[in-house]
DNA sequence: CCACTCCTCAAGTAACATCTTGAATATAGA
DNA sequence: TCTATATTCAAGATGTTACTTGAGGAGTGG
């Protein structure tokens, strides 16, 4: 029992599943996949990369164990291989913005200055739905809310609030929401019901955090 | 805000500190200084390689900011950067140990059969201290006791035990703990006290968890 | 069966990671 | 100042990773 070698081996395999989250491109795709499952070619697109480099990445973060397969006619859904894997991203982000001085800068340079955005806690916004007195919006891909949203939020993604605004009930605050707190989708949705005075904040991060912390969710079943 | 090459810089850097951990010798590193700071030379005969090849690997770490170092004298010790880096590891090596099948032939490789290894839970354990009826040993080398341990729990590291059975009280069942739940010493423990006719059995993980759950610890001041 | 779509695989190149060896640096103590 | 000890740095051999391009395989619908 206890040979260096062995030890050597079985730290290597745990290494291999930091290895795999080792890689931007990686990272993205686990970010995304946190929201729901994907077909290859929405994700090449998701992450700005080739579809055969993103197929490439997909392998790698299959044969790590993090995520599984399931074919549908032509297509091939990739989803994470459960929450866990969330976990695991989730606890690495934060090490990151915690620890690596670098972050809050690249933070700012893609997310824009967020010293003026107004945002809600996970458990403040629970209560406030159970309460009835927000409106919940999901800035995300339809497809994201699709396969999963915050209890009674309605989706409306980014790229069709400006349009959708007047249809949002009057006199109620607006919270948005979306992929996690490195998400810029919500930032967008608050800066643009701000210049249309409505009073809005977001939420101050996304719905894999929601989900992983029980609070209540819903699916539409439009299978 | 949001546009590609800002985001693919932001998840680099979050990759970056996977990419840390993406390494073998790197993960051992992490998994000994969960029990408490170290200096390059401890380390490198922990992990089984050069002073050179470790100092390069905790430079590694040190600048994906999980691990920070202090100087005494000519050493140079270094810890973790805070308890979100143990969070972290322990998350990846469950997300490895639920889904890289691998990991359960290699980890048998290292640690042997443990069909008939028992084990008790953190929950069980910390009754049982509060009630008395139990002697928790630490088999951990001794500077790693010496840096914290379970609260009441005595430093009999795993080389010095076979000498130190008979100083143990009779008829009050051994719990021994190590490192965690991948860690050999507290399985060796068990073997050996069986072996004698104790009652023995092992924590289900080890130190860092139990730190990391609140429960009761304390620290030899012996500086 | 054919053409089409979606995805994977293979080959190739440039960049990066790991480990070894030997030299350089920093501190302590004589 | 000199020597010893602890650690880091630099150079270099070898393997691995990331991405591109173009070919190949698997399922669908005419």
């Amino acid at each position: 029992m206890g040979d260096r070698h062995a030890k050597d081996q079985l730290f290597d395999a745990f290494a291999e599943v930091a290895k795999a989250l080792g890689n931007g491109r990686r990272a993205e795709l686990i970010d995304v996949l946190a929201q729901g499952e994907r077909h290859v070619d929405e994700l090449s697109a998701e992450i700005g990369q080739s579809v055969a480099n993103t197929s490439f990445h997909l392998r790698v973060l299959a044969s790590a164990g993090l995520v599984t397969t399931r074919r549908d006619g032509t297509r091939i859904y990739y989803r994470l291989a459960s929450a866990r894997v969330v976990d695991a991203w989730t606890a690495l982000r934060d090490v990151a913005a915690s620890h690596h001085e670098q972050i809050d800068e690249l933070a700012a340079a893609y997310l824009g200055d967020r010293t003026h955005l107004e945002q809600i806690g996970r458990a403040e916004l629970a209560e406030r739905i159970a309460a009835g007195d927000v409106v919940v919006v999901d800035v995300r891909p339809a497809v994201e809310h699709a396969a999963g949203h915050i209890v009674g939020a309605r989706s409306i993604p980014i790229d069709e609030l400006a349009a959708n605004v007047k249809d949002l009930p009057p006199d109620v605050e607006v919270v948005a929401y979306c992929r996690g707190p490195y998400c810029v989708f919500a930032d967008d949705a608050v800066r643009l019901l701000r210049r249309r005075r409505r009073a809005a904040r977001r939420l101050e991060d996304g719905f894999p955090e929601w989900q992983r912390a029980q609070l209540p969710i819903e699916t539409s079943a439009v299978s």
